[in-house]
RNA sequence: UGACCUGUGGUGUAACUGGCAACACGUCUGACUCUGGAUCAGAAGAGUCCAGGUUCGAGCCCUGGCAGGUCAACCA
């Protein structure tokens, strides 16, 4: 690798992190052939959420950059925890993100027999012994990060007593619980993790994949190395709780191959995000506990969740370049997350009006039955995307807020007597307030300007504010959900000595059933993203019908009105 | 009181082998506008956890502190 060749491998536009810098040095100095191969090796117990999508885009980003490869891996060395739910739903999310594991599809649970081969060779070599010992009498043992460990009675146990031992646990002689495989390092190391590791546990339960082959299951941190090492992994990125297992994961492959080839973990920050939680355990008890509709409710940070909220992978992506690769462990804000959705929805989400709080307009001298069709643009970001035609009649809805009976002072929108622009349509004028008994506004008569079609009047008269609406005889009811954050509080897992559930914000998803949408929503389909001019981007959701559509909320757009309001 | 890791505007990330702390989000102005959106122009906001040291010069190097995180599942 020669300097010249730097700024090729660093494409302008997108940012460098460490562990690209890292894997440059290695590069330069010819480390493992010049290679670059990574993986992202989720375990298939729960459904990916953003956090995953962070390790996804570094994983096959740097492959993409480096021009290496990145394997799709399913750690799957726990069948009480794992399902083929799981692995279809990561693969499914994986590939919606954009990228392409091509044929480099991988399970732990392939090198289960070379595993456990290996672990008789180390048996062998005296390096690992049944242990008889329950797991609390270990787990004392084990002593404290501050306190040395004791060794185990077990420990110098002759090789064939062990070889013994364990083939009677890999053939199910024995309960769960009653005997353990661990290496033989060191009780006394101040690391944890090498006093002497549990590498082999009885599980007599059903595996996703190996049915009941197996009644002997690797740990972790025994199979990890291994299957990094067996598929030739270069850099084996990991998160930063696994910081201190690296001496263990070294330990393991030094055992495999005293010289050549050799994985190199590397560890980043998880992402943390405000107002929600991203540990599976959480999110499991979200969906479990029924305070959100599933694992793909739009509210949850889970892929699939984020999918349906109108989230598309472009935004995902971007975001992910944009919040960078550090060791620091930190939190996002959210508010990142949505401009990048923001961002991309507003240069390609097809316009369309939608009504989500009517409010009645009749305007009384526009002809009684006449109707007519007014052109409107798709999407003003984008000519390409063409116009289309939006009809227009005597009755329309516009926006409950839109209109405000005794407004202050600086609202602009439809008031008595002021006159404002109906997008795309003509000028009118509220000259009447209708109310019923209890003196709730129940419609608004207006008049129009017929010389002001299209947008503009001919006298260049102009009006300070241009609402929404949507023809009532024409118009498509519908449902709009709308979400806010999960959670009241900023870190909802950041309070000790308090549930983060008791931060459920019970506000967060609103039902709005009589809503008014343009009939050009009729031709869409699930996920098909939507601006709803001047309120935000939404899109259509899988419990749609034909009679009746279902938006979701992706995110608001930025409103300078409301803030200005919230302030007072 | 052990090992390992981390400390840069409100948040996240930059700063090549030491050279005036940059960018994005957010916030606040103003312009423009048939979306109070977008866009454009601009502003405020950190002297880099602290204390010493080396140096003409330190966010980067050295020493010593302080703060936070991770590790004591037969989870991953």
């Amino acid at each position: 690798m020669t300097d010249s060749s730097t700024p090729e491998i660093l494409e302008p536009g997108k940012k460098s992190n460490f562990i690209h810098l890292q894997i440059m040095e290695d590069l330069e100095q010819g480390k493992n052939g010049s290679r670059v191969h990574t993986r992202f090796p989720p375990e298939p117990n729960g459904y990916l959420h953003i956090g995953h999508a962070k390790s996804i885009c570094l994983n096959f980003g740097i492959a993409e950059k480096f021009g290496g490869m990145c394997n799709l891996r399913f750690d799957d060395t726990n069948p009480a925890k794992e399902e083929t739910e799981y692995v279809d739903s990561i693969m499914e999310d994986v590939r919606w993100l954009g990228f392409d594991w091509e044929d480099r599809l991988y399970y732990a649970s392939d090198y289960f027999g070379k595993l456990h081969e290996f672990a008789i060779r180390l048996i062998n070599e005296g390096k690992a012994y049944v242990d008889d010992q329950d797991a609390e009498t270990i787990s004392n043992q084990k002593g404290t990060p501050t306190r040395p460990g004791l060794e185990s009675p077990f420990r110098n146990r002759p090789v064939n007593e062990n070889l013994d031992l364990f083939m009677k646990m890999t053939n199910g002689h024995f309960g769960e619980g009653d005997c353990v495989l661990r290496a033989k390092i060191d009780m006394d190391s101040p690391n944890m993790h090498m006093r002497d590791p549990i590498i082999y546990r009885i599980i007599k339960a059903h595996h996703h994949r190996t049915g009941n082959k197996w009644c002997v299951y690797p740990m972790y941190d025994f199979a990890h190395g291994q299957s990094d090492f067996w598929e030739g992994i270069t850099h084996s990125i990991c998160t930063l709780e696994f910081e201190v297992h690296r001496p263990l994961y070294n330990w393991f492959v030094d055992q495999l191959q005293e010289t050549g080839y050799r994985p190199r973990q590397i560890e980043f920050a998880r992402l943390n995000l405000t107002y929600t939680v991203m540990s599976k355990r959480k999110l499991l008890e979200l969906v479990k506990d029924k305070h959100v509709n599933g694992w793909d409710d739009p509210r949850m940070p889970t892929i699939s969740g984020l999918r349906r909220r109108g989230y598309t992978p472009e935004s995902i992506r971007n975001f992910s370049d944009r919040i960078g690769v550090t060791k620091v462990d930190g939190v996002i804000d959210v508010s990142l997350l949505e401009y990048s959705v923001r961002e991309h929805l507003n240069k390609t989400a097809q316009r369309v009006m939608g009504v989500v709080q009517p409010l009645k307009v009749v305007l009384i001298n526009y002809p009684e039955g006449g109707d007519e069709e007014l052109d409107a643009i798709n999407n003003p970001e984008d000519p390409e995307m063409g116009t289309r035609k939006v009809p227009f009649s005597r009755e329309i809805y516009i926006e409950q807020d839109d209109f405000m009976e005794n407004p202050p002072k600086k609202f602009f929108r439809l008031s008595p007597g002021n006159e404002v622009r109906l997008r795309y349509a003509y000028f009118i004028t509220c000259k009447n307030v209708v109310k019923d008994e209890n003196g709730v506004v129940k419609e608004l008569h207006c008049s129009y300007d017929p010389a002001s079609k299209g947008g503009n009047s001919p006298d260049g008269r102009k009006v300070k504010s241009t609402l929404h609406w949507v023809s009532a005889r024409h118009a498509v009811k519908s449902e709009v959900r709308m979400y806010d954050r999960l959670f009241r509080d900023e870190n909802p897992d950041g309070h000790k000595d308090v549930d983060f559930k008791e931060f459920i914000n019970p506000e967060s998803l609103k039902v709005l059933t009589g809503c008014y949408v343009e009939p050009f929503v009729r031709t869409s389909k699930p996920l098909d993203h939507f601006q709803f001019e001047r309120l935000g981007y939404f899109n259509l959701d899988f419990d749609s019908t034909l009679e009746k559509p279902v938006f979701n909320l992706t995110v608001q757009l930025r409103d300078s009105w409301a803030k200005e309001q919230n302030k007072n």
